[in-house]
DNA sequence: TGCTTTTTGTACCTTTTAGTATATTATACT
DNA sequence: AGTATAATATACTAAAAGGTACAAAAAGCA
């Protein structure tokens, strides 16, 4: 029966994830929305719900997004120390090549709603620990292969290197002078 | 002649700030302003000019007093080890004391405004170039007394601090396992 | 073809937003 | 004491916010 969508789902939900990405919940208007979604209002509301709702969605798409692309990036080195280094790297060389990354959206709404909002604290936390384990995963092959010393405490180090992944992100919005960030990776590679 | 300012204009603006660092600048009102800081909105906008004039005014005064404080930690011990590992320590002490931490008012704007606005990445840019350096001063400190290798890295050293401060502080918004913020805490450490 | 059902577009609602006009009050100086 | 000056309080404005009512339109099925 009935009238079918006129809008692909999955890309609308992507240009409103970019919205929220770029602006954040609270500086995204439901006209920001709408406009690049290119969907009109009650669209909105009825196929995905009132703004929480919808950023909720976006969120939950962004971080298995976000968590497939690292573990991509992760695995496709056989050497697990370039598999890390380039991760980081191509996090720094994406912020200073022209007109700078976005950040990180997940990290973006551990600042402005897990605080105040359990439900995001919830799914940030879960991202966070997901990274952490393929990082771990990423440092037990590297100990199994012989790569890494036997005695590496995997997770901690593993743990670590997600606190770093933070704190660069973060602090590149401020766009620090590339010597800062490229010491703060190094020192966090030595360490494997 | 005339009429004074009935309020403490420090006093105020210390509200203002709590308002800002807690809610951020898109989510504070000018109600929850003018509520926590007691005074009418005319004297608010006559007194501190806009919102945004507001809001640079408590960010600069709180990287002032958060720099001042942790200078102050710092040099508090003359072992460098114990200074730096207190200051991450009470951190995380601070974060799961109850009802948890406020997080720091420049890391929430470096996230939510320092990509928008050039005059907050500037100034948020600069604290945390002044945190590095606080933090190489005492690894500085730490070498000339001979309680850290001589070929440290001083400021490399210091950076990858700043980062892990960073990262550290963002993470606890999703109230991870305390396991997980001590073990970042304790491979930081490791490196002096 | 016509009926049912769901999406769409227009227009609207209420509340809240940032910011201000104005009149009143209180003080310092003449 | 009276006057000039600045801060206050009340009340307002215009714009924008999130969200919805309702009618028109479109498609599957009888």
């Amino acid at each position: 029966m009935v009238r079918l969508r006129e809008f692909d789902e999955e890309k609308v939900l992507q240009a409103a994830m970019r919205v929220f990405w770029e602006k954040g919940y609270e500086a995204a208007s439901i006209n920001d929305l709408t406009s690049a979604m290119a969907i009109q209002r009650p669209s909105l509301y009825l196929a995905f719900g009132d703004k929480k709702q919808l950023f909720e969605t976006t969120l939950r798409k962004y971080t298995q997004w976000h968590a497939a692309g690292i573990r991509k990036k992760l695995e496709s080195n056989s050497s697990v120390r370039e598999a890390i280094r380039a991760y980081f790297e191509g996090l720094v060389d994406e912020a200073y090549d022209g007109e700078g990354s976005m950040g990180c959206f997940c990290i973006n709404t551990m600042v402005e709603l897990s605080p105040h909002d359990e439900k995001f604290e919830i799914i940030t936390r879960e991202h966070q620990m997901y990274l952490a384990v393929l990082f771990q995963e990423t440092i037990e092959r590297g100990i199994r292969s012989g790569e890494l010393h036997q005695e590496t405490n995997a997770k901690a180090l593993a743990q670590s290197l997600v606190i770093s992944l933070i704190g660069i992100t973060v602090l590149l919005k401020s766009r620090p002078d590339r010597s800062f960030v490229d010491n703060a990776v190094e020192v966090s590679l030595s360490l494997l």
